[in-house]
DNA sequence: TCCGGCTGGAAACGAGTGTTTAAAACATAA
DNA sequence: TTATGTTTTAAACACTCGTTTCCAGCCGGA
């Protein structure tokens, strides 16, 4: 016990300061000071500050990619077909994404984290990310093919990029559009709140009609 | 004309280099050896690394809310009620967004600066930018309630940041989503043929039904 | 000719970075 | 106990960072 608790320390102060200023703009000192380690533990444990950044991650997305595989199990097995409504499949993934910090202490943090995946160039990062995590979210895709049998394939792949972004993009910058609203409209937003907006945005932009046939030729740009 | 020389060379060569890794991983040497002026010039020039990222939004920025003010003069003089449809606002701001970059080199490093400036934003450019741009972007979003006056005023804020979202994801992360959609579904997509997908799911994300209530909440977050 | 004024350039400064080292402290088994 | 492997510690290493200094060059006006 004794001896996991130096990783824990650095893995729960580490996941606090990355989330709140980024990768590179949190050094390994300010993470061991604050955890009260030694500054060679970073290195000793992990090895490396990438492998840092890949254990905080690590350790929100290996829950996540079990519980979620369970659950697209047990739809599977529900719907004999082998068809879910997008509605389901849609509300699934928010269901586990806002069950696994649940254990954990905090979701604001995961969805930080899950922004500046994406936000901050970090090439290993996603490199790892897709490498280790990409089979659930290829399998969720082809459920979501049987769901949306209409939608033209690669308007179905654009789509599916448009909500991505809008998820990834507003939780990512959560604090600072959060300021905003505090003190504009006098409610405090809390993350689940934000999904519950999401939601009908999310399956109105799904299941929004075909753009026009593109134009046979205008001119040039 | 080669007093401004040195001066236009560091910012070309700056506004890629942060689109290209962000802000905090682009050092001043990588800069000045790429555009192959002094390190000094920089900090002669500019002042300060702060003072050079705001003045390579400024060089974006400024153009555009001059082009975007006008623009918005002329919708509202067309439009004697005052009233302008939702879909000619974000039309005219599509259009504007597009044709500033035109007269400079990259509309691709503009989107990626406007989603580093969200994600990666250190407090100062995030306070620049609203105290210098926030003017226009109020003029916009009090015109957006004109045109829908049945949404709540949060939950319109709301959406105009999740269209965004999309806009900025898609367009910041567009070279890398089009290399997977042209060999996968074998149609090279351009900017303008991404617009004309984007039109009708924005504008389905702006009419989406409205959220369920919140649900009272037993435990704090 | 000398002159202030800008601009350009090499070098250095001081602070901060991730990583490594080698010794000390600890735990566990023989 | 001694011996063994693991963990912690302080210190140093080898950078890179933004910024500053100081001096050489250039300029048009006196």
């Amino acid at each position: 016990m004794a001896q996991t608790d130096t990783v824990t320390r650095i893995l729960d102060t580490a996941e606090v300061l990355f989330a709140e200023r980024g990768f590179a703009e949190t050094s390994l000192r300010t993470i061991t000071s604050k955890a009260r380690v030694n500054l060679a533990a970073v290195n000793y444990h992990f090895g490396s500050k990438k492998s840092l950044i890949q254990a905080v991650f690590a350790r929100y997305l290996d829950p996540f990619t079990v519980r979620f595989h369970h659950a697209l199990d047990e739809l599977e097995a529900q719907h004999a077909d082998g068809v879910i409504p997008l509605e389901v499949l849609l509300e699934t993934m928010a269901r586990t994404v806002l069950d696994v910090p649940a254990e954990r202490h905090s979701l604001k943090v995961f969805m930080k984290l899950l922004g500046l995946a994406y936000s901050q160039a970090q090439g290993h990062l996603r490199r790892y990310i897709q490498d280790e995590y990409g089979s659930v979210f290829s399998r969720f895709t082809d459920l979501v093919r049987l769901a949306t049998p209409d939608l033209p394939d690669s308007e179905r792949f654009w789509r599916l990029h448009f909500v991505l972004g809008t998820v990834i993009f507003t939780l990512s910058g959560l604090d600072a559009l959060r300021d905003i609203a505090d003190k504009e409209y006098q409610e405090h937003v809390t993350v689940r709140d934000l999904i519950r907006r999401l939601r009908p945005v999310v399956v109105a932009a799904m299941n929004a009609p075909l753009p026009p046939p593109p134009m046979p030729k205008a001119e040039a740009s």
